[in-house]
DNA sequence: ATATTGTAAGTCAAAGAAAGTCAAAGTCAA
DNA sequence: TTGACTTTGACTTTCTTTGACTTACAATAT
């Protein structure tokens, strides 16, 4: 063991563990932290930190009764140039780079034209209708989940 | 649906078993509560959120002896039934309803998985991280727009 | 006919359950 | 000794369950 583990690390490491060869885990957020006796919040700044679109991971969440967490792993079969690309997408992207990457992803056969149709309607400008500051920001966080979840 | 179901969740399922092929349904309200061990005001509940105009159904009913609780889906061609919810989405739409929304067009075959999943993603509020003021409003319109998209 | 009584659904708000947010305080390596 | 990364906790939001009270209809008695 190079450095002391955090408790972050050991319940990075332990929900790492739960995707047993399934591709799709879920957990309850306060039984997690009970059982690593941490406060609750302390498991988002966990997924928050190590389970991002640009680590491979999509996460989806309910409150209330019954709540839950689930998170989902990109399956390795998603080819290479996917996984490069939306792990290089940064925090924004314009509309215009959108563009491009799609009429890219069309022509590597990476997506259909439905898909692309989708992928590029959801990140339009004029669908958004969000103030610059965060437009470009919500649009990058739109299109890496999609992409994760293509196929 | 893999988390734990909530007894609303199993109440929806049930009511939604009912329709077998059939368009409509008649239940007693206090004979299911019975059934289901609760409340009857919490029949009411899984109806209003799940049943909902917006969601492809009606709803009519009955005081007094011999009451009771119609649910009528909403029967028109695919795409009728498209463009109906496309003009009943109103300008706000929260991430729950988009659920129901979804696993109703699957189970229209309105929609492939793959397409649900991305409608899914692209309108959840994890991806979105808006506040909550604007959050329903974006989030109805890329629904929209993206149901308009469906080929 | 009308009043009364019983039956069944509707409403609404409070309590409960579970996750999310945010910023302050702590730790540690460079 | 500063700056990035972690830990903590108070507060918020979302969704569900529960129950007391209300309203509407139907059947029966007057």
């Amino acid at each position: 063991m190079r450095y002391k583990m955090r408790m972050s690390d050991l319940i990075e490491e332990f929900i790492k563990d739960l995707f047993d060869d399934s591709e799709e885990i879920e957990i309850q957020r306060n039984e997690l932290a009970e059982h690593f006796n941490c406060v609750p919040s302390q498991i988002n700044y966990v997924i928050s930190t190590r389970f991002k679109p640009s680590q491979g991971y999509y996460v989806e969440s309910k409150r209330g009764g019954g709540g839950h967490i689930k998170i989902k792993k990109a399956t390795n079969s998603k080819s290479d140039y996917l996984m490069y690309i939306i792990q290089n997408i940064g925090k924004e992207i314009t509309s215009n780079e959108v563009d491009i990457l799609i009429s890219d992803f069309l022509s590597y056969g990476l997506v259909d034209t439905k898909e692309a149709k989708l992928l590029k309607v959801a990140t339009s400008d004029n669908v958004l209708q969000l103030t610059k500051d965060i437009k470009d920001e919500v649009r990058a966080r739109i299109l890496k989940n999609m992409l994760l979840n293509l196929e």
